[in-house]
DNA sequence: CCTACCGATCGGTAGG
DNA sequence: CCTACCGATCGGTAGG
């Protein structure tokens, strides 16, 4: 039985901690030693579990980036462009309001990748981009949404939606949160 | 005659590299070494114009939230709420456009500030919060804004505002895209 | 998963 | 603003 307590193995754990740590000192600032600490296992055998630190920051964000992906093929599936819209919006908030810190975590350091997974990463984001700027486009020829440069807008609301993270300490509730998002993204904050 | 070359003294050459190379790799992944060679002087020579790295942070930080806190002043003084509200957004649009680099340092990098100079940049962001959320309240009251929480729909907004800086490069012009943010802030993606 | 250890680099000081 | 230098810490390897 391999390394494997209550269903997490030491692998999830160090994942786990790091996902905090990075958050919270980001990744230049977070060490090794530190980290295998938080873990409880000793520094170099963190090389046990990954090929090096950039190792496990490829980890959260590839995690994070699948999960996002797999929420807008989801919302893709709807039949109309304003209810593809409205579920992928919705999605977005709900997995970065459940993977707070991993979201955070993949915003704010995918620039410390390496060459390849960042080239890997910034596909993987033009590619979410452009599926939802298409969505805005059916809208836009349906003529339910504004015409307006669907770059500015998918870019606009989907940095918005992104920012929740670094404010949103329960406030509202979730459902009150992704509810009156919804509302201000589709008709803005005019009575 | 002390050190100033076409207007611009060595101190201030320091800062202007250290805004883009904060950006570039974060504060904790920049070191003073690299910086001090940007500038063309030697790492110790540094410490003649700062007490430490952080102080160059902190330069940077508190620059840049007083040019915000300058805009919001302007902004107070429009005798409508909704004129009020569109000038904060213009002139926070503004201000970041004009000043990207500095305002994406002071987003991304405020945690690395010492305990001091971290709590003032709190108490002033917390003070831009409230006095702009004092708007929103003076709007909903005047029957001109939808009654939502002024605090997730200021957060909401401003981090739109916010993300400007990560992704526009230049889509469309300046003045189109303060247009067409403030359009769809107050009214929505809607037709 | 640990002990022992490495070369490189870090922010910063002394003294001029 | 420079030369010379410091202690601390960094990511990572060897070998078990």
């Amino acid at each position: 039985m391999p390394s494997k307590k209550n269903g997490f193995s030491r692998k999830d754990e160090i994942l786990r901690q790091a996902t905090i740590m990075f958050r919270e000192r980001g990744y230049a600032g977070s060490s090794v030693r530190d980290l295998a600490m938080l873990a409880g296992i000793e520094a170099p055998s963190i090389y046990s579990h990954f090929k090096s630190k950039e190792d496990i920051l490829q980890n959260i964000c590839g995690k994070m980036a699948r999960t996002f992906t797999r929420g807008l093929t989801k919302a893709e599936k709807e039949s109309k462009p304003e209810q593809r819209f409205r579920t992928a919006v919705a999605l977005h908030v709900q997995t970065t309001l459940k993977y707070a810190d991993a979201a955070a975590v993949m915003w704010n350091e995918w620039k410390h990748l390496g060459d390849d997974a960042m080239e890997d990463f910034k596909a993987r984001r033009r590619n979410y981009e452009q599926r939802i700027q298409q969505i805005l486009i059916e809208g836009m020829d349906a003529g339910i949404f504004v015409k307006q440069d669907p770059i500015v807008l998918s870019n606009f609301i989907f940095s918005a939606l992104n920012g929740i993270i670094f404010w949103y300490h329960g406030e509202v509730t979730r459902d009150e949160l992704t509810d009156t998002i919804n509302k201000l993204v589709f008709d803005g904050i005019k009575k």
